[in-house]
RNA sequence: GGUCCGGUAGCUCAGUUGGUUAGAGCAGGGGACUCAUAAUCCCUUGGUCGGGGGUUCGAGUCCCUCCCGGACUACCA
């Protein structure tokens, strides 16, 4: 009996293009999708634009134009990126729509009527030359704690103090520089705790969620009282305005996953289903994908919202890990933050999906894509086990096409058809990785039948015509049903193949039964192999678009010092480094020598067992004057690799007792949280001497 | 520090409720074939299953403990 299923994948933020991180999960939940439709089911797959917040709104300012034009340009894109990767929504909308805002409006009384929200006066800083509230990371200051100066908002990533951005010492406005002031305003909480046993329950049933993931939320935010979500932003925000509470604007993620029912109602509108058939049956399976970053938003928040305005819950929560890239973070600068397009410019989509569904596993376990695994992966699983049987066989029969008649095959047939339901359970439990080394192992077992059976042999025997075209039809049909199991994941290979044998692939059950009497078009290559420097090109081109994006607006995060924004000079260096961290407030020579540099050797370097971050350093600044300082640098450097080189030191800051000893100063380095460099001097500069 | 997930052949991983000499793919070595996108096929070298204890007739599989890696979260700076 088919199953009525509703699947989303989480909403792309209108202020940034796809990249392949993204890719993972909706590739993913195509990949479910499709099998589940190929399955037979009545499955949806809705998504849309998520495209709220302040950022959108700095960025039309920023641009000098509308939001609406940004967010129009930015949903062209993605829809382009989408279909080009062979992701195919049944509706894609967006969080800026009649639909939603209807539907917003709808939920925000439900939850009003059942008593959740409450009002409370929050202190907030407010930027009165850009004329709105500053969230934290627009805010910089100095840190009130520790003193530490240039920190965000919300905490110090000097001494890891957490605070409010109104105790910020002396801050700075990100948008304009200017001094922002405290100001109070109204802001509206769901009290999420009144939901707090239905969550406990609904969480913990062991149904919706990973096990790892109801063990987190109870370890982390079940145990204690559910804090208050403080779902309103007061004007200018990009949003919609709550109805019942003019000047302020819904957060943008109390309407973003109200943007699946948006999304829905749209495509209700436009096919004439039932709206209440998807959001309110119990007949109805409601699967949402996402990310681990945003797990509570859809697995406290969400469910929360649902159950108090009478909608079905999630049925499930299918929640993935990070991509990283040859065991790393993506990164800008060494051209794995790759961009769909940039992609797209140089791969077959094919060839990602594959991996991607070869790497994916039920759990949120991180997904390693190595260059190296990806190209060879491709090559060997793809091409040289699968493709290579119909490029093998096909040809020998363009003329006569499949026997009339499935020839005995000594059971291969049935064997690969018994095993489509354990690689259909594979795919409904999510395990690809699982459905990939089963047809895989297939692709094993066909290609040795047409070795045996030597067709090229046949083919020269004119008594043999009829054994010739016996045995390419059963590689075919061997072929085709690796290509039907393969569909979810390659629905271009499913498409040629049916082209192919002239009988397309529309179900499942098309590989429990052998096709015949079809004839067999003239072979064309399915897929190209990956070649090496299509892969090295794809990197470099990821670099460019790294250089190329950052330094043209500077006005996206302007910086409190004006900067030129024409590169003139030939290095053309990004401008990220400066856009993340804007650069501070001006100061004196006065200032500026109260701050005693100096060049010290690292004479001893441990590390500090009992810390995550930290290294032990002894400093000498010569003629027996040693400094013992505690560095955060573990993660980047090893204490032998340090011994004896030289750096550079803060001589005078004052002292600082930690919970592993006193630190008497500071190393020099630069970057950011991901990465440090320590400074060294030149050629010739001694223990002790001063940076002038 | 807490929570969770891992640690099985050079690499990526399978190993079902504990049951006979621990597997696959890739890579490596040897051979064959030539239909196919230097693809394919056959043979083959690799492992005290992180270490140590324990339960058991029997443990990669269960329990304890330690070590290592990762994710999340916190603390300290």
């Amino acid at each position: 009996m088919p199953r009525r299923i509703l699947v989303t994948a989480a909403l792309p933020y209108a202020n940034g293009h796809i990249h392949i991180g993204h890719l993972v999960e909706y590739i993913q939940t195509d990949i479910w999708v499709r099998f589940q439709k190929l399955r037979g089911h009545d499955c949806r797959y809705f998504c849309a634009d998520d495209t709220h917040g302040t950022a959108i709104m700095i960025r039309a300012r920023a641009e000098g134009r509308s939001e609406e034009a940004v967010i129009a340009d930015m949903q062209a894109a993605h829809e382009r990126d989408f279909a080009d990767f062979q992701i195919e929504f049944d509706n894609y909308g967006s969080t800026h729509s009649a639909e939603n805002r209807a539907l917003c409006g709808e939920i925000w009384d439900k939850i009003r009527a059942a008593g959740l929200v409450k009002e409370a006066n929050v202190e907030q800083l407010f930027d009165p030359e850009a004329g709105t509230f500053l969230a934290d990371r627009f805010v910089r200051g100095t840190c009130p704690k520790c003193g530490a100066t240039d920190q965000p908002g919300d905490n110090c990533s000097s001494c890891g103090h957490h605070y409010s951005p109104v105790d910020l010492v002396d801050p700075v406005s990100k948008l304009s520089g200017a001094t922002p002031v405290v100001k109070s305003s109204l802001h509206l909480f769901i009290e999420l705790e009144q939901l707090h046993g239905f969550l406990a329950e609904w969480t913990q049933s062991g149904e919706h969620l990973q096990p790892e993931i109801a063990n987190y939320l109870q370890g982390h935010f079940l145990g204690d009282p559910l804090r208050d979500w403080d779902i309103s932003r007061p004007a200018p925000y990009f949003g919609f305005e709550i109805p019942d509470s003019p000047g302020n604007y819904w957060y943008v993620w109390f309407d973003a996953p109200i943007g699946y029912m948006a999304s829905t109602r749209q495509w209700c509108d436009r096919t004439g289903a039932n709206f209440d058939d998807w959001w309110k049956s119990d007949d109805c399976e409601i699967h949402h994908f996402i990310g681990k970053d945003i797990t509570y938003f859809h697995t406290l928040f969400w469910p929360g919202m649902l159950k108090t305005a009478g909608y079905s819950l999630p049925t499930k929560v299918h929640i993935h890990g990070f991509l990283t890239v040859d065991g790393e973070k993506m990164s800008k600068s060494k051209g794995t933050f790759v961009a769909a397009r940039t992609y797209l410019n140089r791969l077959d989509p094919s060839y990602l999906r594959y991996f991607y569904a070869a790497k994916l596993s039920s759990r949120v376990d991180d997904l390693d894509l190595s260059l190296k695994e990806f190209e060879a992966k491709v090559n060997t699983d793809l091409v040289g086990k699968v493709v290579n049987l119909a490029s093998r066989s096909a040809k020998f029969v363009e003329k006569t096409g499949l026997s009339a008649k499935y020839p005995d095959d000594g059971g291969l047939f049935a064997h690969a058809a018994a095993q489509g339901a354990e690689i259909a359970a594979a795919y409904e439990a999510c395990d690809y990785s699982r459905a990939m080394r089963l047809i895989m192992a297939l692709a094993d077992r066909a290609n040795p039948f047409v070795e045996e059976n030597k067709p090229w042999e046949l083919r020269k025997d004119a008594d043999q015509t009829q054994r010739l075209q016996d045995v390419c039809t059963i590689a075919l049909n061997l072929f085709r049903q690796l290509a039907i199991y393969l569909a979810p994941v390659l629905p271009k290979l499913a498409a040629q193949t049916g082209e192919l044998l002239h009988d397309e692939i529309t179900s499942w059950d098309q590989a429990a039964a052998p096709l015949v009497g079809t004839p067999v078009a003239k072979f064309k290559h399915m897929l190209k192999r990956i070649e090496e420097k299509d892969l090295y090109a794809m990197i470099d081109d990821s670099k460019e678009d790294a250089a190329a994006a950052t330094p043209a607006p500077a006005s996206e995060a302007p910086a409190s010092g004006a900067m030129d924004v024409t590169i003139t000079d030939a290095y053309a260096d990004g401008g990220e480094p400066l856009a993340e961290e804007p650069l501070a407030e001006e100061c004196t020579i006065d200032d500026f020598v109260k701050v005693d540099l100096r060049v010290a050797r690292v004479v001893e370097a441990s590390e500090v067992p009992e810390a995550n971050k930290l290294l032990r350093l002894r400093l000498s600044l010569g003629g027996g004057v040693y400094r013992q300082v505690f560095a955060g640098i573990k993660k980047f450097y090893k204490p032998e690799d340090l011994v004896g080189r030289l750096v550079v030191c803060v001589a005078n800051l004052k002292p600082r007792q930690m919970k592993f000893g006193l630190s008497e100063g500071m190393v020099v380095a630069a970057g950011g949280k991901d990465a440090a460099y320590l400074l060294t001097p030149d050629e010739g500069a001694k223990p002790g001497d001063r940076l002038h």
